[in-house]
DNA sequence: CATAAACTCTATAAAATTTATAGGGATTAT
DNA sequence: ATAATCCCTATAAATTTTATAGAGTTTATG
């Protein structure tokens, strides 16, 4: 499952992409919109920005937009960005790799193979759903 | 990502499935294998039995073995046992269904519809892979 | 029949992670 | 000058995961 940030953010952009003939939209606005609390969204925006997809205005009549097409923010970039890994174990993820404890050969461990597979099936899923089919379904 | 339950029952189901030739398999045999902690193992085995996949015998001699044909142990089924919804979000869980709190109507909600789809597409991938799967690669 | 070897079951503790809050800073429109 | 708004970091609270503990129950065996 996702975690509630992840959660979050998505709907937060997708309010933002509804909302993209205005200027910038408020934090709050978003968080009442959704009962999310105010700080806690805050510091997803802030995170959503740091990693490139949304643009933000300070002071009296600031705010955040979108700057990325809807269309060019996969599921998967968003998932990994607030929730870590796509990956099922941390021996198979292409972005957070770790070797797993319990296991005496990665190379000869048939955990290890299939999960390599589900892994790039679940990455062709992830990757080929973006916030333009959230909003398509609005 | 699973969590160390699943990764283990995994592990677990493996050996077992590894080792059908002998009668039983002893708790402590796939804890040492592997590095768990024979207690905390204790509880999966426990789990997994009664979910039907094991079959245990007590007493001096006793052990766990598997009574199920690894070909019809699909990780779906491993993991939702363990670690609960397959689904990314509650709202479109089949088996753990709980509305979000934060949607105002789910029939109109964008994130709702597309979760559904990669629901659908993430369990094809899941009921296709089994315990026979991950024996092959060994 | 006594004993030791195993699984059974439930409760609880410890650790880690997620979720939420707090508060002072910096910037900007008016 | 002021109020509105995002920025940033730290910390607290809640929840979940991981691990441990210990007293049952069953069974093989000498």
């Amino acid at each position: 499952m996702l975690s509630k940030k992840t959660k979050y953010a998505l709907h937060a952009l997708t309010y933002l992409g509804k909302h993209r003939e205005h200027k910038t939209v408020l934090i709050q606005d978003i968080a009442e919109e959704h009962n999310i609390s105010h700080k806690f969204l805050e510091n997803i925006l802030l995170e959503l920005r740091k990693a490139g997809y949304l643009g933000s205005k300070k002071g009296k009549g600031g705010g955040y937009y979108l700057i990325k097409e809807p269309k060019d923010i996969p599921l998967s970039r968003i998932i990994r960005l607030l929730d870590g890994p796509i990956a099922l174990l941390p021996c198979v993820s292409l972005n957070y790799y770790e070797p797993c404890a319990e296991c005496k050969n990665e190379v000869q461990c048939g955990i290890n193979k299939v999960m390599i597979q589900v892994r790039d099936e679940t990455l062709k899923i992830l990757e080929n759903k973006s916030l333009q089919d959230i909003l398509d379904g609005e």
